[in-house]
DNA sequence: TCCTGACAAGAAAACGTTTTCTCATTTCGA
DNA sequence: TCGAAATGAGAAAACGTTTTCTTGTCAGGA
């Protein structure tokens, strides 16, 4: 059996290669013809080879989504609301988990370059941001989550520093006072969310109470573990990501620490299951499938206009009150 | 600037493109030729095109992980363990999203084909699961999660049945009788967990009450709202995955109905979350990361000994005790 | 009627690599 | 010392498409 390619689907049809070509690409081709090729790929069972047309075409009808970790239920749903876009206009998307890790990112935008990939959207660890924000590449790249300030790159983002401060200020009203913040060491939303709590927290005159903590591991629950070891146990904790959040919600359990009865915890990142630990837990609601529809947006856009200004979309968060934070000494339910 | 491709680094290393080529893909090439040519690459910044060694070199390097939905928790984490290992062997991951709808299966199943890719791990729909047994491709095909019994395909699949027995053997073990069970329609899995748990059932003397639910909407709440407006209402309920175990939480607390003294509740898949909820959810824990290396290892497998028998591993899950299943009318901690 | 423009199809070039083929040089054994 | 085998490098073919270039036909206007 030879092999089947263009030629062999060419010669059954008694066309031209090139006919077959523009047949399978909507052109104008004889509808005649057009039926002869149609029955000949039937007959044939004829695919395309892709690498063939990538090569000679110079689009690879790929895009790239790098980011630290899809377990992140973040970056979970941020990636399937890019996979529908991209499905939705034909195209494929590789992934690519960076763990923080530099030198894996670097190699996962080697790699890119050498797909010669349509656009890459990506969540830079806080290393390697300023570096990002300044690099070239051949494709556009979309900055998502994560973003130093740069004039290279589209970005879209959430407000940080005002989502933060926003919890901040619900904590403060329901009572609360010693409230530590714990935020993620590995990016630049970590330090972003760090500024407003502190902002907000000196604002409100209280003393801010940061910590930067470690991408993965058992950090979270150590540093937890610590905290409540301290003379004047905080009164509220405010953890700066959902797996953070799990971890100290994880740490509180073991420690045999009730919230909210003793302690008043809130968070970000909506995920199902915050809303049935305890009487739920207060969080901080990013709009993930908008993060991800805009930034292939941004990437379309940026396609059809290589040359306009970067843009920066920045998305407001939303919060979402339950029982985790009713104030101090509230009466239990 | 003229194009940088390997003619231009060959030009510049004063050497032959294909000795530009050896020495980039490691064969035998002289010392002195391979600095040359190294330094040349440095110089140009040249990036090989992927697209065109794939052609020339007939190998994609590309693998192909088809599952229903990457925010189920199950194929996130398989997805992770199967990226790890695609990455520690140069391997790219294409990932694609079918939300159980057998359309969407076969546009990348053929997708996958003009890719050429080295291989697709998939975890079929039921509905398609019978089709996919009998059909050949031109890479190798793993199933994974769900599968149809075949002789053309590998497969790694949990041993549904005996672990659906055994949640079904520990709910009575505590003393449950009326246990319902919610099982998924879409997938093969859901079939098999449904035939261990009506089968432990009637060999223990009760009597099986199970309800296929689609997939995804609010299926699972609803069905739950139902079966609480019965007269005899369950002792216990037993949902057939994490989403599903998730909805039937959120229906429980919804309906202001408390685990475990109003209700006794076990699922399956042990997610972080699970622990929390409560005094705990009881579980099934299946072995993800090995299901997924596991996975890319017959890959492998296949890849170097097309010819053998398909082969078929079948791990087993584990039973995580929690505090959802104290038994009914158990003391209040 | 003839010329021009529009259009469709075929022939051939091109895309950027790897691989095969060929040749020259070196190495080894007799 | 000579011939054969082994080695390494260059020339050229090949991978399977799309695109460009060319040619031919047909329609419409002068």
């Amino acid at each position: 059996m030879a092999k089947v390619g263009i030629k062999l689907v060419a010669a059954m049809a008694g066309v031209s290669p090139a006919t077959v070509s523009r047949a399978l690409s909507g052109k104008p081709v004889d509808a005649e013809m057009r039926a002869r090729v149609e029955e000949a790929v039937r007959a044939t069972g004829y695919r395309p080879n892709l690498a063939a047309r990538r090569l000679r075409s110079r689009e690879s009808g790929t895009i790239g989504l790098i980011v630290a970790d899809i377990r992140n239920p973040f970056f979970t749903a941020v990636s399937r609301a890019v996979e529908d876009v991209a499905f939705a206009h034909g195209l494929r998307v590789i992934l690519c988990n960076t763990d923080e890790n530099p030198e894996k990112e670097a190699m996962y935008l080697r790699l890119m370059e050498e797909e010669r990939v349509t656009g890459v959207i990506f969540a830079p660890t806080r290393h390697t941001a300023p570096k990002v924000a300044v690099s070239r590449h051949a494709f556009p790249v979309v900055l998502i989550d994560r973003s130093a300030p740069t004039v290279l790159h589209d970005a879209v983002v959430l407000d940080n520093a005002r989502a933060a401060a926003a919890l901040v200020e619900h904590l403060h009203g329901r009572g609360y006072r010693r409230i530590v913040g714990l935020f993620g060491a590995a990016s630049t939303t970590g330090v972003e969310r760090r500024g407003g709590y502190e902002a907000a927290m000196r604002r409100l005159g209280l003393v801010p109470a940061a910590t930067f903590l470690d991408h993965g591991g058992t950090a979270t629950e150590q540093c937890v573990a610590d905290l409540l070891a301290t003379p004047e146990r905080p009164e509220a904790i405010l953890a700066s990501n959902g797996l953070m959040l799990l971890g100290v919600a994880r740490a509180l359990l073991r420690a045999g620490i009730h919230i909210p009865a003793d302690i008043g915890l809130a968070g970000f990142d909506n995920e199902p299951w915050t809303e049935l630990v305890g009487a739920g837990i207060t969080v901080m609601e990013q709009p993930v499938e908008e993060i991800g529809r805009n930034a292939m947006a941004m990437l379309f856009d940026r396609g059809a206009n290589p040359a306009a200004a970067a843009r920066r979309i920045v998305l407001q968060a939303t919060c979402i009150v339950r029982g985790s934070t009713p104030g101090p000494g509230s009466p239990q339910p």
